[in-house]
DNA sequence: TAATTATGACGAC
DNA sequence: TCGTCCTAATTAC
C-alpha cells in the first residue's frame, strides 16, 4: 500500500493538474454518488497531504478526504503535467516494465527539495498524453484512445477537468467534509516531517515515544504518533537504527528516537522526490542500480525473511507485529 | 477458476 | 486479538 511518500506525490499531481480548475465529479461505481454531487462543478483550490491522508479542497469550504488503505489507487489520464521524476524516469520506460523506472530513477544524493516541500510544482515540459497509475508504485502507460476514458472496474470517484481525468478505486476512506472536520482529522495525526519540518515536531515525536511502554515497532506504525510510516518503512527504519522492534518506546535512548525522526524525514523526502522507497541510499551507483533492478533485493530487511542479513549474515526473521509482517535482523538489531 | 496477497485502519469483544 | 472493509494483480491448481 501507499505509505506517506506516495500520498504526497499524488497530492502534488493534483496540485499540478487540478488546483485552479473547475472539476466535474461523478461516481461511476455509484457508491459515492452523493458526495460527488456536492463536489461537482466546484473549483479545486488546494491539495494537501498529511501522512497517508489526502485532502482536496473545493470552493465553498468543501473538502474531499481520501485514504487509500491497503490497495487504493488513483489513475490519471489525459494531458498530464508530469512531475520531474515521472518525466525523467517513466518517459523512457516504455510500457509496463516497472524495472524501467528503477533503472532510470535519479541518484538520491542529487535530490533537492525546495523549502515548500510538496508544494514544489516542478513540471517538466508540456503536458503529455498518458495514463498514469499512482499507488504504492507508479506506472505509466499509453494514453487511452478517447477522453475521458470509459471507466474500468470499481471507480469510486472520477474527477474531471477539460484535459485531465483522475479515477479513484479501492480507497478505505473517501468522504466529503467541512473544514472543521478536516481540522479535527488532522489534529489526531502525529507529525509528518514534510508538513511539520520543525524542531517542535521532532520534540513532540520524541516525547510521545519516550513516554510509552509500547514496542517501538508498533509506535512507528501508529499514525497518531508519527504520520506516514507503513510496514516497509517501519522495518527499514528500525534496521537502519539497528533497533530491536520490541524495545519499549520509553527504553529507546533519546538520541536514537531523534535519529529515527530525522531518518524518516530523510527517507520520506527521497521517496517523494523519486517515487521509490529507497531505503538503501549510500550504496555506490552500480550496487544501487543492481538493487533497484530487483524488487526483492531493494531493502535491508523487508521481504527478506530467511535470507542472510546484508551486514552480518544472520537470517532475517519474519514475525507478526501489530497484525502485520515484521522483518528484522535479530543480530544487528539489539 | 480459485486462492492468495498487499506498502491500513477500525470497531467489537 | 479478531473480524471486517476496500480492489486488482498475481499465482496456484
Amino acid at each position: 500500500m501507499p505509505e506517506g511518500h506516495s500520498v504526497h506525490r499524488i497530492t502534488r499531481q493534483f496540485a499540478r493538474n487540478f488546483v485552479g480548475h473547475v472539476v466535474h465529479a461523478s461516481s461511476p461505481q455509484g457508491r459515492f454518488a452523493e458526495g460527488a454531487a456536492v463536489i461537482d462543478g466546484r473549483r479545486m483550490v488546494d491539495a494537501r497531504a498529511v501522512g497517508k491522508q489526502m485532502f482536496l479542497e473545493f470552493e465553498g469550504g468543501v473538502w474531499l478526504r481520501v485514504h487509500l488503505g491497503m490497495y487504493g489507487a488513483w489513475d490519471f489520464a489525459g494531458d498530464i503535467r508530469m512531475d520531474a521524476t515521472i518525466a525523467s524516469a517513466n518517459g523512457r520506460m516504455g510500457q509496463t516494465n516497472q524495472r524501467g523506472t528503477f533503472l532510470d530513477a535519479p541518484n538520491p544524493d542529487a535530490v533537492v527539495l525546495d523549502a515548500a516541500g510538496e508544494n514544489s510544482l516542478t513540471s517538466i515540459g508540456a503536458p503529455r498524453k498518458a495514463r498514469l497509475r499512482m499507488s504504492e508504485a507508479e506506472k505509466e502507460s499509453d494514453a487511452p484512445e478517447e477522453f475521458p476514458p470509459e471507466p474500468v472496474g470499481q471507480v469510486r470517484v472520477r474527477l474531471l477537468t477539460d484535459t485531465v481525468c483522475a479515477d479513484l478505486r479501492g480507497p478505505t476512506a473517501c468522504e466529503v467534509r467541512d473544514s472543521a472536520e478536516i481540522e479535527q482529522t488532522v489534529a489526531k495525526l502525529g507529525p509528518d516531517p514534510l508538513v511539520d519540518d520543525t524542531d517542535a515536531a521532532e520534540q513532540r515525536f520524541t516525547e510521545v515515544v519516550r513516554r510509552k511502554p509500547t514496542p517501538i515497532g508498533l509506535l512507528l506504525m501508529d499514525q497518531s504518533v508519527v504520520s506516514g510510516i507503513g510496514n516497509v518503512y517501519r522495518a527499514e527504519l528500525l534496521y537502519r537504527a539497528r533497533l530491536d522492534p520490541h524495545t519499549p518506546g520509553k527504553l529507546v535512548p533519546e538520541e536514537t528516537v531523534r535519529a529515527l525522526w530525522r531518518d524518516w524525514a530523510h527517507l520520506l523526502r527521497i521517496g517523494v522526490e523519486t517515487g521509490q522507497m529507497m531505503t538503501m541510499d549510500g550504496l555506490d551507483p552500480d550496487a544501487w542500480r543492481a538493487a533497484m533492478a530487483d524488487r526483492a533485493d531493494r531493502h535491508w530487511v523487508y521481504k527478506r525473511e530467511g535470507l542472510p542479513c546484508r551486514t552480518c549474515g544472520t537470517n532475517i526473521v519474519l514475525e507478526e507485529m501489530g497484525a502485520r509482517k515484521l522483518y528484522w535482523c535479530p543480530t544487528c538489531q539489539t
